[in-house]
DNA sequence: CGTCTCCAGGTTTTT
DNA sequence: CCTGGAGACG
């Protein structure tokens, strides 16, 4: 498609979206409703945008989720066949390492500085901890990194209770910038100090981003929503749901909504009520669901399409039996309807559920993605490999430092770590610097056997900074790993199997595989270790090319799959305690009404068809619960369900709780049997 | 002093 | 099933 002229523009889009479209000037608010075409407007607003004339520089749109982010990107490329080289679509968080990348010497940290994910901070929370005396059972790493997440992004406060652990937050901030490290909170915080001390440079972006645009605005946090205040000056879309606000437990607040029309006056607000996606049981089925929550913007979604198929609620015995059900289900219904996998939806509330779902897909032979779970870089060998361009890049990051420099085992063990470490404390540097001073001290604080091992460490990482500039990143990641002896040290630590040591050699190369597609990209026209690494720390997951799963069934979780939408839907583990989530009946009422939303995002998903299903039990840890459906399912009309009893092999099943019950009486005393 | 082995515990959702 | 930690062993 070539012009976007506007009588194009009106013929593609209904009134509603042709406003949303075609107002580009002052600070627009667009309720979206589920299906109601929002990436359509998005994606045709910027492309008309750029056809009035706007310079791509000029546009900012941000998105939560890289995915989402990417999908933007491609989609206005489709529609405008052009380069699009300048346009900046991102997430904030992206964005925000955009800007630190530039700017963050201003803030006191170097130009090459660390992010550290979810696990390096809790690293860095155990270690400054014991250098603060504090025990095992009172450090729980978990618990008070999300405490010190809640402080620092000000949704908490120090009081009575949680005072004990101030001192150790100011030393992991002191960690931190030691390291010269920033973590996933500060890519927002940091960014909002930095324009705040610094008026200058926050005019050059005022005056770069002349027109912003945020994409699922319910999930704003209020530091997300300062962020993008402090940038926009008046042309302003933000674009959201309140019915689909399901990030809270992050910040994000919906209250947003009412700020925005307080802080920017003139506001104009639009609502996309026609739902294009779904049939119109569905649709009943969604509202119906929707409307058990009270604190709401009232909205009347409406469907032109057929009412379609009823909705089918199975309930199988167990986990096992509801992945074999689902398997099953999409092998007939893609043969007698002639579709394809990547078709088909498969969404469940965690990803502890994924497990039995992947299997019954690999024993049926189906192909699948899965998106979430346990991210493909959080894998131990590859946070291993990572590590190592990590001190490349940044030789203070402790963090990493100390995760590899004794992997593959060279002789560097806790009491040599241990001499390092105080001496870091005592001169307030890295451990590097620590490491490089020692070193250099004649006497015999490290044994002449000792700084011979340490001195292969520094080889390694000295001669391997070339990567961090010039050509060919995937060549030399795939040299440094040979030059480590990564596999010898694979088939040593998994002496039991050589097929796992094999299946882990297997992801490096992968990676390796995957820095190379990124450095032959021919819109990546700085390849360099830098950028490489901030790429993958935001990358959460191996969210691979959308190419790459054509023809797969997608299986994710239902956050995931916020935004996407598929012919057919199955929604796996419709039970109370999963959804809603055990933790959130626990929180009270408000976190209910989010689950519900989660719901109701699960269900809008689907196009045409949606299967639930609801076991009847499930292991959980070891033990084998009873589960009780959903409450969420009696809230769908009963006149658009057609349920499917359990199968009726009750005396099957009777027998097994006895047996089950049996095996309880007489596991008490011993553990046998 | 470093390495290996065995054992317990598992954390909702994501950047 | 997989990871991290404690403690035994060489």
């Amino acid at each position: 498609m070539a012009a976007l002229d506007l009588e194009t523009l009106k013929k593609e889009l209904n009134p509603e979206q042709y406003r949303a479209v075609t107002t580009v000037d002052g600070p627009i608010l667009i309720i979206a409703g589920a299906g109601s075409g929002k990436t359509r407007v998005i994606t045709f607003r910027i492309a008309h945008m750029l056809d009035i004339g706007i310079p791509q520089s000029q546009i900012l749109a941000l998105t939560f989720t890289n995915k989402a982010a990417r999908e933007m990107e491609e989609r206005i490329k489709d529609l405008t066949q052009k380069k699009l080289q300048n346009l900046t679509v991102s997430t904030f968080h992206a964005f925000g390492v955009k800007i630190l990348r530039q700017e963050i010497t201003a803030l006191g940290w170097r130009e090459n500085f660390s992010i550290y994910d979810e696990t390096d901070r809790n690293s860095l929370i155990k270690e400054t901890g014991r250098e603060l005396g504090f025990t095992a059972d009172n450090l729980d790493v978990y618990k008070i990194g999300n405490l010190f997440s809640n402080i620092k992004c000000g949704r908490k406060t120090w009081n009575g209770e949680n005072d004990m652990y101030k001192q150790l937050y100011e030393g992991y901030q002191a960690g931190l910038k030691l390291y010269n490290a920033v973590d996933f909170d500060d890519l927002i915080v940091l960014p909002i100090k930095l324009f705040r001390e610094n008026p200058e440079i926050l005019q050059k972006y005022r005056s770069r981003f002349k027109y912003i645009m945020i994409d699922e605005f319910q999930d704003t946090s209020h530091q997300q929503y300062e962020f993008m205040h402090l940038l926009a000056d008046k042309n302003v879309a933000v674009v959201g749901d309140d019915d689909q606000s399901i990030y809270s437990w992050r910040g994000a607040d919906y209250q947003n909504i009412v700020n925005f029309e307080k802080d920017f006056p003139g506001m104009q607000e639009i609502r996309l009520e026609q739902n294009y996606r779904s049939t119109e049981t569905i649709l009943a089925a969604a509202n119906g669901v929707i409307s058990h929550n009270t604190n709401r913007k009232e909205k009347k979604l409406w469907s032109g399409n057929d009412s379609g198929k009823p909705i089918e609620i199975f309930m199988p015995d167990n986990e096992t039996d509801e992945a074999s059900f689902i398997a099953e289900s999409i092998q007939g219904i893609a043969m007698e309807e002639k579709l394809k996998y990547d078709q088909f939806g498969v969404l469940m509330r965690a990803n502890t559920q994924s497990r039995p779902i992947e299997e019954a897909f690999l024993e049926a032979n189906i192909p699948y993605t899965m998106s979430g779970g346990t991210s493909f870089f959080q894998r131990k060998e590859i946070k291993d490999v990572i590590s190592y361009l990590r001190v490349i890049a940044n030789h203070d990051d402790d963090v990493n430092l100390i995760r590899i420099i004794n992997v593959p085992r060279r002789g560097i063990g806790r009491a040599t770590l241990e001499i390092f470490n105080d001496y870091a404390l005592q001169n307030h540097c890295s451990l590097w610097t620590a490491i490089t001073d020692l070193m250099a001290m004649p006497d015999g604080v490290l044994s002449d056997k000792t700084k011979l091992l340490i001195q292969e460490f520094l080889d390694i990482i000295e001669g391997n900074t070339s990567m961090i500039s010039g050509k060919g990143l995937s060549k030399k990641v795939r040299n440094l790993v040979e030059e480590i002896n990564y596999w010898d040290y694979l088939i040593s630590d998994n002496p039991k199997s050589e097929k796992a040591a094999r299946f882990k050699y297997l992801n490096i190369e992968h990676l390796i595989q995957s820095i190379e597609t990124w450095e032959n990209n021919p819109d990546n026209y700085d390849a360099n270790l830098y950028n490489y690494l901030n790429r993958i720390t935001l990358l959460s997951r191996d969210d691979g090319d959308d190419e790459n799963n054509l023809g797969k069934v997608n299986l994710m979780t239902i956050h995931a799959s916020k935004g996407l939408e598929f012919p057919v839907v199955f929604i796996a583990g419709a039970e109370d305690g999963l959804i809603p989530h055990a933790r959130s009946i626990e929180d009270g009422e408000g976190n209910v009404e989010e689950e519900r939303r989660l719901f109701y995002v699960a269900i809008t998903r689907a196009r045409d068809k949606l299967f639930i299903s609801s076991c009847q039990k499930r292991r959980k840890m070891q033990a084998t619960v009873e589960c009780t459906p959903s409450r969420f399912l009696d809230e769908i009309p009963p006149n658009l369900v057609e349920y499917h009893e359990p199968s009726q092999v009750v005396s099957d099943d009777k027998a097994q709780d006895i047996l089950a019950r049996m095996a309880e009486m007489f596991k008490a005393p011993e553990d046998q049997i």
